[in-house]
DNA sequence: CTGACTGCAAACGTTTTGCACGGTA
DNA sequence: TACCGTGCAAAACGTTTGCAGTCAG
């Protein structure tokens, strides 16, 4: 089990309280818009600017430490990056969350229709959580 | 075979000559940023306002003639509704495709493996293209 | 001690809005 | 004719940049 001190240090990025926080945040929180993680930070740091939180979020997406998902319909989240994985978002109370299937098949196809060497995907299902559907 | 005046018309949009170039230009390039958009209508129309341009697409995707597209690392496109696809991005060239190929299997795993009710799907790809291999 | 990070303020690019005019139905 | 759409300008919004002071290594 990684700390996040480590975390940051194998990216290259000086440990400051700033970014030890914003990585709790996301690791505790799994997905945020960058106006949740602003709005988070502050209660932390009464004076933290959204100037910092733009160039740690960029930094940290730079060295792939962090990872932007984009939404459809909706603001972009970030997320630490792991293992690769699909998102789920729900309609009604509109979480994000992560499920991990495997996408090899589909990749494969995808090749052999298209052609093109695949590096990386982008899955995004949208429809409505468990949660929601009882309710 | 639809024409785009039928189009217009069952998406309760008036025809005006920038509508019609609008889609034009979709069906000819398959997906185009607004400021790609915007340099194309500028051709035609050379008063063609950005903020035209920007209604215009909000409606269109509003009533869902077009429909918008993030792109993992770019900006948007917008490409006219059809029937569901995959998008394919060139890492090189940076252009988009459709690939049509079937996605009910990874939607039936994803929806055992969440919970999910899934009523969209929005996956891209990203990786080298054909001609790009080649070059 | 040096370079990197922070907070603040200003700048920037993109998107939206309000309004007067013109065109569609 | 009534309403919707257009173009222009201004406003709003999200994000980035420059700088002076501070902190981590």
């Amino acid at each position: 089990m990684e700390t996040t001190v480590e975390l940051l240090k194998e990216h290259s990025l000086k440990v400051t309280p700033q970014r030890l926080k914003i990585i709790a945040m996301l690791e505790k929180h799994g997905h945020l818009t960058i106006d949740e993680l602003y709005r988070l930070m502050l209660q932390e740091f009464p004076n933290v600017s959204l100037a910092t939180i733009y160039k740690n979020i960029n930094q940290m997406a730079e060295t792939r430490l962090i990872q932007e998902v984009k939404i459809p319909g909706g603001k972009s989240v970030y997320e630490i990056v792991k293992e690769p994985h699909l998102h789920m978002v729900c309609d009604r109370c509109h979480k994000v969350e992560d499920i991990i299937i495997g996408t090899d098949k589909i990749i494969k196809e995808a090749e052999t229709a298209s052609g093109y060497q695949i590096q990386e995907s982008f899955i995004t299902l949208r429809g409505i959580c468990p949660d929601c559907q009882k309710g």
